[in-house]
DNA sequence: TAATAAAATTGTAATCATTACAAATTTGAA
DNA sequence: TTCAAATTTGTAATGATTACAATTTTATTA
């Protein structure tokens, strides 16, 4: 399905900005922060203001049309990918890998309505491992 | 194990308000904010100051002691129980839920070296869901 | 098409958790 | 006791995020 057509039945309007920032997280799947995001676009859109991002990763995000990653704690990442998966940070180079074939874990119960799961990993990876040699 | 022996082996000198911190948490699985503790312990320790709050939680968390909890993505709680279990945020009322008989999501790979693993649900109680209606 | 209302975007100022840093206090060893 | 190291503290700075009012754009109606 196309995002316009997911936004429209989600009651958020296409505007070309939205969709902008949403494509900006399609092609970037690094799960950019607002800075980078903001950075990123501001080079094709001067006038794009900060808090716009915010507003529309906020929109975005409460409408599960794009997720809200805070494996970091002090910061949001974003990514376009709702499908699960997993997230690894590594503490020494900050990136955040996608961990894919992992099983979504079970619910929490019946106590709960979950309307989101996430599966955070924080530790080195590889190349950081190799390097410190 | 005691705590005085868990930090002594992990090089943390177990100083009277570190094991008051400590104990707060031990005392409160509430999974407390660093504001909760400060106001917390101040009432019996006048002369606390929150900045040693934040270099003790991050102290003990560093060295495995207690666990960071970033669930919510803007502040930071800490929790005692360092045995894996999942965590599960209430949007409405704020509480963060232990979730037992969890298994531990698979390690992702050997491309990393896990420090820590989490599992956080966000979602709506039981409670709030009742309340709602 | 012009007028108008609603929605989207913007900029600035405020908020709040956290850290930086230097001073003061406490602890431990010689 | 004396001195050095570690701990604790207070204040100021940082940085992500939000509040909010103003501006611009979009859609609707006359």
């Amino acid at each position: 399905m196309s995002v316009v057509q997911l936004m429209t039945d989600k009651g958020v309007k296409p505007s070309a900005l939205r969709l902008q920032i949403y494509n900006y997280l399609d092609r970037h799947r690094c799960h950019p922060t607002v800075d980078e995001i903001y950075v990123g676009l501001s080079e094709n859109f001067p006038t794009l203001s900060k808090t716009t991002v915010y507003n529309t990763v906020n929109l975005l995000a409460e409408n599960a049309i794009i997720k809200a990653i805070s494996i970091e704690g002090f910061r949001t990442r974003y990514d376009a990918n709702t499908t699960f998966h997993g997230h690894f940070f590594c503490k020494d180079c900050q990136t955040v890998y996608d961990i894919w074939n992992l099983p979504c874990p079970e619910s929490p119960g019946k106590e709960f309505e979950v309307i989101d799961t996430e599966v955070f990993y924080t530790g080195k990876c590889k190349n950081c491992l190799k390097n410190k040699k």
